[in-house]
DNA sequence: CGCATTTCCTGGAGGC
DNA sequence: TGCCTCCAGGAAATGC
């Protein structure tokens, strides 16, 4: 499920790869797969040249000049790869991108579950359309001052990181990750937890993210780089999708639990559940 | 306000 | 082998 290193990983492949290039054709395989501009893509798009890719919390963002943006949100099946126009195209491919140079390649957004989306954002308008909600500050750019802050509220801590209006790109699988390796238990009310635990949950939250970046992303099911290769970071999990077996700093069971409706994975022993 | 539940969707896993 | 049910989850909507 791509998180903030899956789509990190996806933007720096994606622009390396095509940036330059110019959109050759468009072709659009699932309509309500597309939101934003209510002009056809094709027509927005096509003649235009690659500036950039990049990331902004778990969505990848092609930049295109004249200034246009088109949005990727991955949801959880979503995938962006890069592809010779002559192979056949993925089951569920919703969107195709041809670009005109020699190899003839094309940019192919393939979403089975389509719990992802497609935002085609008109040069300076900023209309970021209904269902690309606000967006917290970035963890990676965030001062322990910000973060301290975010925190202050009663709301499990679990249920606020994954909250994309408060911090944005955090998922379930580095959500549960950086809680453990901050020691704090999921169900906790952030506003309980004290500024020493709010720095090192914040420095868990950094140490996780770049490692799973450095690891090109976890591929616990889904997830492809662009060329089609998984990441590696789902071996570095020391409670995510581990329940029953041992903690590796403990020994004691993993457990799992429900928190903010998601499946999640502590070790009560690492993680107390503070009282309040 | 906060939290749980439901909804969307497909494919993979497990039961029988 | 095949059919059924359940489960995964990002984010929004709804209900308590």
């Amino acid at each position: 499920m791509p998180e903030l290193p899956e789509a990190e990983t996806i933007a720096r492949e994606l622009d390396r790869q095509v940036v330059g290039c110019v959109i050759s054709s468009v072709r659009v395989l699932r309509r309500d797969v597309v939101h934003g501009d209510p002009r056809p893509i094709g027509r927005v798009v096509t003649g235009r040249h690659i500036r950039r890719v990049y990331r902004r919390a778990k969505r990848v963002i092609v930049a295109f000049d004249p200034p246009i943006e088109i949005v990727f949100h991955l949801g959880m099946s979503g995938r962006l790869s890069v592809e010779p126009s002559r192979v056949l195209a993925a089951k569920h491919t919703h969107l195709r991108l041809a670009l005109d140079d020699d190899e003839v390649r094309e940019i192919r957004f393939c979403d089975p579950r389509r719990f992802g989306g497609v935002w085609v954002l008109a040069g300076g308008t900023r209309q970021v359309g209904r269902k690309l909600g606000p967006l917290g500050p970035e963890p990676l750019q965030l001062t322990s001052k910000d973060f301290a802050n975010i925190l202050d509220r009663n709301r499990q801590v679990k249920a606020l990181l994954l909250d994309q209006g408060a911090i944005a790109g955090i998922g379930n699988i580095y959500c549960d990750e950086a809680l453990f390796r901050a020691g704090v238990h999921p169900l906790t009310s952030a506003a309980d937890l004290s500024l020493r635990q709010r720095g090192v949950l914040l420095h868990s939250i950094k140490t996780v993210l770049r490692a799973a970046i450095k690891h090109r992303g976890s591929t616990i099911s889904d997830y492809r780089q662009v060329d089609g290769v998984a990441g590696s970071f789902q071996h570095s999990n020391r409670v995510y999708g581990r329940e029953g077996t041992a903690c590796v700093e403990c020994s004691a069971e993993i457990i799992r639990l429900v928190a903010a409706g998601r499946s999640t994975f502590v070790c009560a022993v690492c993680q107390p559940q503070q009282s309040m």
